[in-house]
This record gives structure tokens, C-alpha cells and sequence, in this order.
RNA sequence: GGCGCCGUAGCCAAGUGGUAAGGCGGAGGUCUGCAAAACCUCUAUUCGGCAGUUCGAAUCUGCCCGGCGCCUCCA
């Protein structure tokens, strides 16, 4: 049993190897913060967690960078309508990210750089390609790739099996460009850009980076610092950044490197809505912070997204995030059930069906990341866990083993239910009442013990009756 | 126009040559004072359509129908 992953860059699932194990590296290409990212986003960056988590469950050491673009086109629009800089718009957008990451439960990565904060590497990554004779200042002072002196470009997203459409990238800005695939490095600055603050000296003319020259720049950077290398073992992202942004960075970085940029390439499928990609362009999007206000579960966004395949468009809609709610909600219940079994029981074995779970687990996940067949394995374990609960068949210790497992596994998916925080005075008030409950149940005053307990579903509060007394949880909110 | 993906039950979704995972929903039952939670049984003779290859196809090939994406600094 071995991990294997589909890589865009051959387009098979094959075998993963990274570099230097147990060390692997990561780059994902994290938010553009010039507004809050939606619901889609994080589909891809759920995923990348998922990645991430079922890595470090293997036992390798990883570590991911994630960059924040805070300096692009629309940014730049952005502040000026403001009257703002460019780091005065980003700022709120970068804090509202990270608050969005922590609310769903990723795993922060290891470094977060930012365009604005590398555009030292950048320059040098730049000096370092018109040294090479790999890239060109153009009339309009702004400095190009020329992408026929790099052999092999557009392999990653087989350009040559494509014909452009006609009049597709021909806009008024690029006329210097000698050939009409090159893309700019380095754009010389504007009176726009000065205005926000997007704009920096180099040694070949003032202006500010190319949208693809940051990832390469920074990831280079961190490579080589920390490890000294120059190649990635996974670089992942939303199938739009295939082309042209991942072909670019390919083509800057090994340019400069003579080394592969990543050895596998990752690509996200969208989220729908209707049928329609998700985006800020048409409107149809969704921020997690909506999720929020809703007082939405975030295991039920997890469970959800990790039910459909990362390599699936999937269409989003509320009916399917509260069915996946519920989903969440019955792991969420065996799991308490199995602590109240296990009681102050150390240790454990797990017994078969907690091996099923690791292995059935383990194969679906290592097939591609097929989390959608991982969790059906989970909810096959819950069934069988149950049975045997009711029917008494575990011994605590066994129970103790196969929790260790569940919670292994779950953790992984990170898709528990958050239990509502203690709030000793909510339940003080609670315990009263059930207390109450009791007496008029035990005295057969059912219609006053039915009182009760709808007074404490109007407050959110629902009752389970066991043979140890009644349990308490709060609903939803 | 070029390149690519998808179409499986009421809904969501695995499965890519050997006879349809899982979740939600629904029906009935067990337990319960009634519930809740849990469990049990049932809920696709069939995988967009039509041909073909094969002993055998949801899975391979061809055509058709329907939907989506990239080629636009969009995850």
C-alpha cells in the first residue's frame, strides 16, 4: 500500500515519491486579497488540507508554503476607488482569511509569504532571466519571457495541442510583446500604480511583478533557504491556474534552475452553483463567512466537499450541506458514545473493526486521495460499531482501541462535530431542569415532563433518554 | 473554433471489464410512557441514448443527445 496521485503533468495517478523523504514540500497558491474568498476557493483549499492531513497521517514531514497575492490588477483597481494603498485594501482581506482558515479547521501551513513582501527575490528571479537572455524589455519598458527560448513550454497544459482562439489574448497593453504568448515579468509602473503604492525600483526600470513571477520567486526562495533545493514535491491549485499561470511559473523557474519546478502538479476541480463555476465574475458565490452567520457546522462544509471526489466538479446547494451536516452528525454521535464507553479505560487493542476502518481508510485514500470511498469505510465502521454497542459485544479496552482509531481516522477529514462550548451556567440550568423532568417522569406526570423538554427544544437544548439518565446536547445553532 | 471533463436511485455520490459502495431523504419494524439517539428490513434487474467489441460492459470503441470548464492575472 503506497500512496499514488494523479499529476497533471502526465496526466496519470502514479506513484508518490517525494525528494528527500520523510521531508515533503508543498506549494499551494493560496488567495488573491483583494476581497474575501468564497465557498470555491476553499473547496480547493479544503482539499489541499485533506492533502496535507492524510500526509502527516502517513508519517511525513511535511512542510507547505501558501502565498498571499497581494498585489494584482484588481487590487490595484480596488485601492484606488478607495483612495487606499494597495497593503491599506489587502490588510482586512488577509486577517479575514486566516479567521475563514481557523473557522474550518485547516492546518495553517508553515509559511504564508507575500508578492509585497518578496519583491527583492522577485527582482533578482528577474535580473537573473534577462541575464540568461530568456527575457526581454520591451519598448513599453515593461520586461517579458520569451517563451520560444524555453524548450518545452506549455507542456503542463499541452499547449501543443491547442490552437488559440482568435483574437483571445491580443489586448491594447501587450503590443511590445514580441511574440504573443510571452508574458510579462515585470510591468513598468503606471501613474495607477504609484498612486496605491504598487510600484518598486529594479535595476531594469520601476514597476511592480507579474501575476506568475511571485510564486516562483517565493517558493525558490524558501526551497533553497530552508533545504537548499530548487524543487517542489507538490505544487497544487484550482484548475483555472493550469494555464497560464502554472506554465509560467514552470517556464520562469526552470529557466533559471535547469531543475523541475515540482514533480507533481495537483489540480482542484470547481465548485458549482447551478451548474455554473462559482466566481466572483458572475456572482454566484458564496463566502464562508455567509456559512458563519448561519451558524453553520464547519464539519458539515468538510464532509461535504470531501464527499465528492477533488478532481469532480461538484454543485453546491444548502440541501446537500445539511444532509452532509447530518452525516457529520452521526459520526459526531458514535464518537461520543464510544468516550462514554470506554469511560477512564487506558489503552486498548483495537479489535476488527478497527482495523477494517485503518485499512479501508488507508486503500481509498492512497488511490488518488479518494476520500469519498474513505468515508463511506467510516460510515460503514459507525454502523458496525453501534450494533456491537447495543448488543454490548465490546469490551472497554477493545472499545478504547477502536475509538484511538475512529479518532485517528476522523482526524484526518477533520470532520467531527464541534461540541458547543462549555457554558457551566447553561448547564446548570439544563441539569435542573432534567431533574425536574425526572420527578414529574418518575411520579408519571408525563404531560409536565413533555412541558420540559419542549421548553428546552425552544432553547436548543434536545434530551436522550439512556439507561444512565437523560443526555443533553445543543441543536444546530 | 481548439483542448479537456462530466451525465449512476427522489437528492448527493463511489465504482473504469466480472455482474451496482456510502450519505441524505422515504416506508415499515425493534427500543421508549411518548420522543430522541441507535439498530434491523425495504427503497437502481440498472448506470443519458443507439450501435459495436467481448464468454461477460456502468466500465472498452464509434456516433448522437445533454451539461460544464480552460484558451480572459478566475481556486
Amino acid at each position: 500500500m503506497a500512496l499514488r496521485l494523479y499529476n497533471t503533468i502526465t496526466r496519470r495517478i502514479e506513484p508518490f515519491v517525494p525528494l528527500a523523504p520523510p521531508r515533503v514540500t508543498i506549494y499551494t497558491c493560496g488567495p488573491t486579497v483583494w476581497t474575501y474568498a468564497h465557498l470555491g476557493n476553499f473547496r480547493t483549499f479544503l482539499n489541499q488540507d485533506l492533502l496535507r492531513r492524510y500526509l502527516e497521517y502517513l508519517g511525513y514531514d511535511v512542510f507547505q508554503i501558501m502565498n498571499l497575492t497581494d498585489v494584482d490588477d484588481r487590487i490595484i483597481a480596488e485601492a484606488r476607488k478607495a483612495g487606499k494603498t494597495i497593503s491599506e485594501h489587502t490588510q482586512p482581506f488577509a486577517e479575514a482569511f486566516f479567521e475563514d482558515r481557523d473557522y474550518l479547521g485547516m492546518q495553517p501551513a508553515h509559511v504564508y509569504p507575500r508578492a509585497t513582501g518578496a519583491v527583492e527575490s522577485m527582482v533578482r528571479l528577474v535580473q537573473d532571466l534577462l541575464d540568461r537572455g530568456v527575457a526581454y524589455r520591451a519598448e513599453d519598458q515593461s520586461v517579458y519571457f520569451a517563451v520560444e527560448k524555453f524548450e518545452g513550454y506549455g507542456r503542463l497544459s499541452q499547449l501543443d495541442k491547442r490552437e488559440l482562439k482568435v483574437g483571445a489574448r491580443v489586448e491594447s497593453d501587450e503590443y511590445s510583446k514580441e511574440n504573443l504568448r510571452d508574458f510579462a515579468l515585470w510591468k513598468a509602473s503606471t501613474p495607477a500604480d504609484e498612486a496605491v503604492g504598487a510600484a518598486w525600483d529594479a535595476p531594469f526600470g520601476r514597476g511592480r511583478p507579474g501575476w506568475h513571477l511571485e510564486c516562483s520567486a517565493m517558493a525558490l526562495e524558501e526551497l533553497r533557504s530552508r533545504f537548499g533545493i530548487a524543487t517542489l514535491d507538490i505544487h497544487a491549485g484550482g484548475v483555472d491556474l493550469i494555464f497560464p499561470h502554472h506554465e509560467n511559473e514552470i517556464a520562469q523557474s526552470e529557466a533559471v534552475t535547469g531543475q523541475p519546478f515540482s514533480r507533481l502538479w495537483m489540480h482542484g476541480e470547481f465548485l458549482t452553483v447551478e451548474g455554473t463555476k462559482m466566481s466572483k465574475r458572475y456572482g454566484n458565490f458564496l463566502t464562508v463567512r455567509d456559512l458563519r452567520e448561519e451558524g453553520v457546522d464547519p464539519a458539515a462544509v468538510r464532509m461535504l466537499f470531501f464527499q465528492t471526489h477533488y478532481r469532480k466538479q461538484f454543485n453546491f446547494s444548502d440541501a446537500s450541506l445539511a444532509a452532509a451536516g447530518k452525516g457529520a452528525e452521526r459520526i459526531g454521535e458514535l464518537h461520543q458514545r464510544l468516550l462514554a464507553t470506554v469511560g477512564g479505560t487506558l489503552g486498548g487493542e483495537p479489535g476488527e473493526a478497527g482495523a477494517l476502518l485503518e485499512r479501508d481508510v488507508g486503500r481509498a485514500l492512497d488511490e488518488d486521495l479518494n476520500a469519498p470511498n474513505a468515508l463511506a469505510a467510516v460510515s460503514n465502521f459507525v454502523t458496525t460499531a453501534n450494533r456491537a454497542l447495543d448488543g454490548g459485544e465490546w469490551s472497554p479496552a477493545e472499545a478504547a482501541g477502536n475509538l484511538q482509531i475512529l479518532g485517528r481516522v476522523t482526524e484526518v477529514f477533520g470532520i467531527l462535530p464541534r461540541r458547543p462550548a462549555e457554558d457551566p451556567e447553561l448547564a446548570r440550568w439544563v441539569e435542573g431542569k432534567i431533574a425536574e423532568r425526572q420527578k414529574a417522569r418518575s411520579a408519571g406526570d408525563f404531560s409536565s415532563s413533555d412541558a420540559i423538554r419542549d421548553e428546552l427544544a425552544a432553547a436548543g437544548i434536545v434530551l436522550e433518554d439512556t439507561p444512565q439518565g437523560a443526555r443533553w446536547k445543543q441543536r444546530g445553532s
